[in-house]
DNA sequence: AAACACCGGATGATCGATCATTGGGTGTTA
DNA sequence: TAACACCCAATGATCGATCATCCGGTGTTT
């Protein structure tokens, strides 16, 4: 059982943008995509919708997609709306302490080793935990539809930003969801905004 | 210039889908529909992904795409994520008083004459307007994603629900917003959740 | 009869080819 | 020369056909 072409495709475009491959405002021209990975048109149309809904690419009809500048703009609304929506999942449920504990241990494991994208990972895994204990399953794709681990791979190279996921970071957010404090909700969101650029 | 095939079968699906000619659990069989509309199985894909993504429909790899089953949790759901980005975007901005009257007046204006949808899309105008006054592009786009055009005339059909949209319920909103009072957002987010199933 | 292996049609996924639009280049006119 | 009309290559949009997978039916084995 293989899996859909078109998420390889995905891949690809995904990681040719997170490096740096494709630069801002490149014409990305379906056909030579294609031919560059040995497949037809139809799957890198596929794919490059997916990225357009990541706003990643942004396209046009019958003019093509073409790789959309990433500007700090971009990174504060992104961060914006994610503070909206974890707030909003923080009030609905409160996730599982020990999650999140097995979260932040992943992430200074990963942070031990120097792991870039570990730290990453384990970052956003340990706020997808909070998402998805909300029990809203539409707020969990919608907040999986950010794509956030591709702006905040992005956000580190372009804009050379900091990496702020750490452990203590993460401390009294546990510790708030552990108490049931009232409180929880709105430290979340000021968690999240105090990472915007 | 023709406006891409591919809108065109989005909203003949999506007609379809809201007045109730598919019926839940109905499979939607790609060549099948192609056949009907005189066009070609890439389109009709395309826009089947694009309703997929307003969770419509539900598909999985080499089995096709069928219509989701809406029911009253799903309807919960949208109201719950709307009510979120609608008080993050409150927070952002504040909405131009006049833009929101003249919604409020078109609203009126569909109720004398008794067209639903007419009150339907004015009282998505209304709350839109909010949204796009936040100032950020990335939550109007999410917003727009939750397609409540499509949940509000579904939820009516479905669930014989009320058609909440009326001119002096949004009144409290307009005055919050005019005198700037700081609690507007919660003001909007009560609102919302009010209309909540 | 239950479990299993094996067709074969239906259909999603992908392909190669064609249609239609865009944008740039070239010539023409005022 | 500026404005305009036209032509053509590049390429997005769409098509018809083929490949690959799923699923139900059928026969076989134990």
């Amino acid at each position: 059982m293989r899996s859909p072409l078109r998420d390889d495709i995905r891949r690809q475009l995904l990681d040719g943008l997170i490096t740096g491959r494709w630069a801002p405002g490149e014409r990305i021209v379906e056909r030579r995509v294609a031919a560059d990975l040995g497949v037809s048109q139809a799957p890198v149309r596929e794919a490059l919708r997916e990225l357009e809904s990541l706003r990643l690419i942004e396209s046009s009809p019958n003019k093509g997609a073409r790789v959309r500048p990433v500007t700090r703009a971009d990174l504060r609304e992104v961060y914006q709306v994610r503070a909206g929506l974890e707030e909003t999942a923080a009030r609905l449920g409160a996730p599982a302490v020990e999650a999140l504990e097995a979260h932040t241990a992943s992430l200074e494991a990963a942070a031990a080793t120097g792991s870039l994208s570990g730290q990453v990972s384990a970052g956003i895994a340990f706020h997808r935990e909070i998402v998805a204990a909300s029990g809203n399953a539409l707020l969990l794709s919608v907040w999986d539809g950010l794509g956030l681990e591709v702006w905040t791979h992005l956000s580190i190279r372009v804009f050379r930003a900091e990496l702020h996921e750490n452990a203590a970071d993460h401390q009294p957010l546990v510790d708030a969801f552990r108490t049931g404090d009232p409180q929880a909700p709105g430290l979340l969101r000021d968690h999240i905004l105090s990472y915007a650029p």
